[in-house]
DNA sequence: CGGACGCTAAACACGG
DNA sequence: ACCGTGTTTAGCGTCC
């Protein structure tokens, strides 16, 4: 029974990712399924509101679009924030995750994990963090007026709505927010412009779609398709001048510079306000008084049109005017544009929201961790607790500032839930178990929820994390006590597990010590036995690949190296700041250096990867036990060299060696 | 399908 | 006799 729960909680991990992971296909299928029809309806729609408005001025109408715009946003807010981990309605999670994808590789990359992939929230973090830092570094002056321009908006245009909650945060959690979210916006942006770059020769085909989807799954990426493929010869009209005077055209410009390369500095104004406060008024104003050269236009740069998907090119501004009274003039296709754009503005804006959001949870679990109430209340204290509570406080807020959002959702760790197993993918993927465990530490000390890991990964964790990399059978289940609350339940089964598994892997080596029996780790064992097959395996490989994005890929890889040689290294944050002295050291040696605990703070914790199996990690590793051992006096490690140095084990001889063999 | 793994359960042996 | 520690074996499930 135990297993069959335990196989279904697992299960329902990988479900849920494929759950999204479908949620984000869904949506790309929509967009490329409604291709054909899209425009076409996408138009119509816009059409028909336009239609039923038609009285309304120009101005009005696009006042009121927008207005719905906005509401519609609202909702889907509400919804995200609601529905966050409750399986709500579909479509409106869909759009919502629809929505997202463009916004972070991460997320994206996420969604097409392989279930047991599904990226913990510190990895999923680090793979942002990643990216953000890049494109801070490129475009962050940039977009912080734009996200500026969005926030404004969005302030001025809800009448202090539900969203007040989230943005009143303390000046500070705002500051940090507010730069996170022009990160993230970074990133996303960034992203956007890549794909345009590389889509916008696609365009009418591509164009085609989504429009129709847009409210869902519009992403700003497709717009620029989304424009060209609309992007018919326009119709004459003559209002097209006043809607750059609405608060549309702002959002138009806004959405516009979105979707347009950095590079191209929209005569928007985006020149990099010190204090980072663009206001649509300030941009407007500033293109507007510019001057009267051709580029005063918002709509107008670079000797083109920034209408969505037109960049005409125009003479003078004189040319441009015309232009847009020609072919943007308010006409269906020049509202659902609009409409289109108010779109993406809501979905950034959603975005926003829903970064905010995830920024509060971030902060919360790091600044409040203190008062959190903690399900279980500490966990049996260690009698002989090396790092009492060590174990990560510290470092995990200090070195991962960006982390584990989610107590609650926890990628695979939440989907255990209860279910006894964690499976091989556990296994597979949980070498990096220091990273996990370091940023969801105190997620795992308070929730009833089983790790994804192994017990042999949890059990050389714990050994590992001791300064004398030995604990006594008792020690160790202490430190799963107290470093899951889920084990503080079912003692019976799971200490029978330990048992099991420290008498069954030869990676385990008990000594016999002074006060008893220890156990120690055998890293070379333990590289020896978890398969290579990580690194083999197509899949993995692939997932990894698909999942990881830029550097994050880079990252992630090496602190899967790191950490299957060894754990604390990569993850210092996972010891305690103090204990992490301690062990440093010993990690480093047997590492060979990672001096450097990944800049990445371990957030950059991969998905759970199997441990590479790095021959020469094995060798450091090996080295320093056996001289540590039997340098060690009261800890007599004799048995665990000797199978080092290579004497002949009995399993040994079963299992071959990857060829990572030492030597 | 079979092998490798992982998990749980349980039987046994030993020593305190 | 009981308990904690270790060792083994068996059955099952998952993944490749």
């Amino acid at each position: 029974m135990m297993v069959e729960s335990a196989s279904e909680t697992i299960r329902s991990a990988p479900s849920g990712q494929n759950g999204v992971g479908s949620l984000s296909g869904q949506a790309d299928g929509g967009g490329s399924g409604a291709a054909g029809t899209a425009s076409g309806g996408a138009g119509r729609d816009a059409a028909g509101v336009a239609d039923s408005n038609g009285e309304m001025s120009p101005a009005e109408l696009l006042h009121f679009q927008q207005q719905q715009a906005l509401q519609v946003a609202r909702q889907f807010l509400l919804q995200q924030a609601s529905g966050l981990s409750s399986p709500g309605n579909n479509e409106s999670k869909q759009s919502a995750s629809a929505v997202q994808v463009p916004v972070s590789v991460a997320m994206m990359s996420q969604q097409m994990l392989t279930p047991q992939q599904i990226l913990s929230p510190p990895q999923l973090q680090a793979l942002l963090q990643q990216q953000q830092a890049l494109m801070l570094q490129q475009l962050q002056e940039y977009y912080k007026k734009q996200q500026e321009q969005l926030h404004l908006q969005l302030l001025t245009q809800q009448q202090a709505g539900k969203q007040q909650p989230k943005e009143a945060l303390g000046n500070k959690q705002l500051a940090f927010q507010q730069q996170l979210l022009q990160m993230q916006q970074l990133q996303q942006q960034h992203l956007l412009n890549l794909q345009r770059q590389g889509l916008v020769s696609l365009q009418p085909s591509q164009a085609s779609g989504p429009l129709q989807t847009l409210p869902q799954a519009v992403c700003p990426t497709d717009l620029p398709q989304l424009w060209k493929g609309e992007g018919a010869p326009g119709q004459p009209a003559e209002d097209s001048v006043r809607q750059e005077g609405l608060d549309l055209a702002g959002t138009a410009a806004t959405a516009t510079s979105f979707a347009s390369p950095p590079k191209v500095s929209p005569p928007l104004s985006h020149h990099p306000l010190p204090n980072g406060q663009p206001t649509v008024l300030t941009s407007r104003r500033d293109s507007s008084s510019h001057e009267e050269t051709p580029s005063s236009h918002p709509l107008y740069g670079h000797g083109e049109c920034k209408w969505p998907g037109c960049e005409t090119l125009c003479e003078d501004l004189g040319q441009f005017i015309k232009h847009l009274n020609t072919e943007h003039a308010l006409d269906d296709r020049s509202t659902a544009q609009c409409r289109v754009q108010m779109q993406v503005v809501q979905q950034l804006e959603i975005q926003l929201a829903k970064e905010s959001e995830r920024l509060q949870a971030m902060m919360a679990h790091l600044h409040m961790r203190p008062s959190e109430p903690k399900p279980f209340s500490q966990p049996v204290t260690v009698s002989a607790d090396p790092f009492p509570d060590g174990l990560v406080h510290p470092p995990t807020s200090a070195a991962a500032p960006v982390t584990p959002l989610r107590p609650p959702g926890l990628g695979s760790a939440s989907l255990h839930g209860g279910g006894p197993a964690r499976r091989r993918s556990s296994d597979k993927f949980c070498s990096p178990i220091s990273s996990e465990l370091a940023q969801n530490h105190e997620f795992y000390k308070n929730a009833d929820v089983r790790p994804p890991f192994t017990y042999a990964s949890l059990i050389r964790q714990a050994i590992l994390e001791t300064p004398d990399r030995q604990l006594t059978l008792n020690e160790i289940y202490n430190w799963f006590t107290r470093m899951f609350a889920y084990f503080r339940r079912n003692t019976a089964t799971w200490k029978n597990a330990v048992r099991h598994n420290l008498s069954l892997h030869k990676c385990f080596v008990r000594v016999e010590n002074v006060k008893g029996a220890v156990w120690t780790v055998d890293e070379r064992e333990y590289q020896k036995r978890r398969p290579p097959k990580m690194t083999g395996s197509p899949t993995l490989v692939k997932n990894m690949i698909s999942g990881l994005s830029y550097g994050a890929l880079n990252a992630s890889y090496q602190a899967a190296l790191a950490e299957s040689s060894f754990p604390l290294l990569s993850n210092p944050s996972m010891l305690n700041p103090g204990s992490a002295s301690n062990l440093l050291p010993l990690s480093q040696d047997d590492t060979g250096a990672p001096g450097e605990p990944l800049p990445s703070n371990g957030s950059s914790s991969p998905p759970r990867l199997s441990p590479p199996q790095y021959s020469h990690q094995v060798q450091v590793k090996e080295e320093p036990t056996e001289a540590e051992e039997d340098r060690r006096p009261g800890a007599p490690l004799g048995p665990p060299n000797a199978s080092i140095v290579g004497p002949p084990e009995e399993r040994d001889l079963e299992e071959e060696l990857p060829g990572e063999e030492l030597s």
